[in-house]
DNA sequence: CTCCTTCAGTCTGATTTACAGACTTATGGC
DNA sequence: GCCATAAGTCTGTAAATCAGACTGAAGGAG
């Protein structure tokens, strides 16, 4: 992996897919929809791997969905930017998406953004 | 990667990431919508390696957005149930966020689904 | 100031997955 | 029967992932 911001897909999904076409990159958006914004929460709420974390909170700065505060040194928040905010609508579709398609009848759904999340990795 | 359509997530976002999560799957449906349904033409049409391909189709039809038509045998197409079908909002949702989002300033951004798809990959 | 805890990572070694590219096997047309 | 095409499989190598231990800075309590 390596450029998000350039160098691309003329294609806009081909763009977006470059972000998104990633579990734990979806993930940390719901969390951060959510409230999340420190490391350590994301860790926890999500149980992914640190290493892991670290690579993908970089490519999201890198496309420009979240930064650091501050940029810098210990103790950072992680903030959606506006244009990660703005993924809030493709959200409502995935998850009105996945309630209808995903889940066998009669199989108990959660609802997002309001349903439980703790444990919700796999 | 296993079970794509039991013992997972209570939350449709990570549902719906343990399918879409992942950039070729991403391309795949994409040019599923534009009107590819061979094998070859997947491979041709977004350089993916044929094992890939291979490993992403049988989560597509496990998932059930796709199928294969006919199940065995040779010369199949690859057909999107009315599951993947029901995508097309998703992916406009996906192709308006990136357009506004993922380029520069002033670059030129295709228009999906109208803009050429050839070499999208990377 | 000093100690203690929390935070945000890095490092390690083992396992998994991905890749390019060659090879295989069946099919349909001529 | 022969040839091109379709849909994979196989192989060896490179990269990503993981659990879990470790590190170094910062804030707070006293």
């Amino acid at each position: 992996m390596k450029s998000y911001r350039a160098s691309r897909s003329p294609c806009p999904i081909g763009r977006a897919a470059r972000v998104l076409g990633d579990r734990w990159v979806i993930m940390i958006l719901r969390e951060a929809f959510l409230g999340a914004d420190r490391f350590e929460q994301f860790v926890e709420r999500m149980g992914i791997n640190r290493a892991a974390l670290t690579s993908r909170l970089e490519i999201l700065q890198e496309a420009g969905l979240m930064r650091r505060d501050p940029p810098e040194g210990k103790r950072a928040r992680y903030i959606l930017t506006p244009a990660g905010e703005a993924l809030v609508p493709l959200y409502k579709e995935m998850a009105d998406w996945g309630a209808a398609h995903l889940y066998e009848e009669g199989e108990a759904r959660g609802q997002w953004p309001d349903s439980p999340i703790a444990s919700s990795a796999n």
